[in-house]
DNA sequence: CGGAGTGGATTC
DNA sequence: GAATCCACTCCG
């Protein structure tokens, strides 16, 4: 016979605000022994679900370094047969997909909208999973960020051939003489705010 | 004007056992800042007086080794030249004179008492003295250690000519029959204790 | 130095 | 007397 004892719980309360979590803790030694001792913590919202995205490309692809084994033990790149960049795996950004970014307290980030110009493709990609692929392209690609060359229906017919997996997942974009200058004022804007913030 | 914090202090007390100390210490950062962390230890008595004794033998002696400065700088020994052993100092045993061994506590340890058959040589040479001596040269001696060979009178009246830097500060010791079958039933006893507390 | 866990004073 | 709260200890 399992002889059972609850030594701590924890929970959310209906009493509590959103996401707040009681929890008992009873004491084990001492003068004090069995009396409960309670604690209120605000929880970090985790649906258990959510399992993070893990690699799934298989180690059959090359790798983007050639591993020698010198006296050092050190690993060199190998520069004589060109950049051996790992292939990228296509709609990887599929695998976030249902995720969201949270601050430290668990409170997700508001989502964010994708400009008018911006045209996204590829089968049932949606504006959370384009604006992720953008955002990739910016921070990592050592290319210029110019999106896709096909056209919508033959990327979206056959991704496997037509998609650029170095491009973020939308339609070829072309920065206009008028979106250059527009882009200009936001910069200079931002500078003169930037400028009388710091005098004061 | 000097703005003095103590952050630290540490000493005798009086309600505290002999020879131990309290020590204060003062949290200078996170969000405990402030607070104060007390050590209890047993202090190490230290007289300051007491300066260990240090090499004085002149570098003019031979060195046993002769240095070779190879390309990985090690140090080789001249084997050809014969073992260039340094002359002993005649009575460094003198330097320890009023110094005392004791464990980690500060604790010394009692006095050893020199075995009967042992007479001591030397001018101004005490028990301690002696007993160093002969530890010294039964751990780090290669040759047999038998004492001087010399008389008393001759050894105390011109050491630096009689005594021999190789041996201790004893008259020469012969082991008789009787001293080996001794020592033999010794070594017996202290086997069949061993084998008895092994038993338990 | 932080944090879990307890003693004990204080409040209800 | 129970519930609550805070200070403190002690260990990693």
């Amino acid at each position: 016979m399992a002889n059972i004892t609850i030594e701590k719980t924890k929970y959310e309360c209906a009493q509590l605000p959103k996401r707040w979590q009681r929890e008992e803790v009873f004491r084990k030694t001492g003068i004090t022994v069995g009396k409960v001792d309670l604690y209120y913590s605000r929880g970090v919202r985790n649906d258990g679900s959510l399992v993070p995205p893990i690699r799934q490309t298989a180690s059959i692809f090359k790798q983007p370094v050639t591993v020698y084994r010198t006296q050092e033990s050190k690993v060199k790149t190998d520069y004589k047969n060109g950049n051996q960049e790992k292939p990228k795996q296509l709609m990887w950004e599929k695998r976030l997909e249902g995720l969201l970014a949270c601050d430290t307290d668990g409170y997700e980030f508001e989502a964010m909208e994708l400009p008018k110009g911006i045209k996204s493709v590829g089968p049932n990609v949606n504006d959370a999973t384009v604006i992720r692929s953008v955002a990739t392209a910016l921070h990592v690609s050592s290319h210029p960020v110019t999106g896709q060359t096909g056209t919508k229906s033959l990327l979206e017919k056959n991704p496997g051939v037509f998609l650029d997996p170095k491009q973020p997942l939308i339609l070829g974009v072309n920065a206009s003489d008028d979106d250059i200058r527009r882009q200009e004022e936001r910069v200079a804007l931002a500078r003169r705010k930037l400028q009388e913030a710091l005098k004061q």
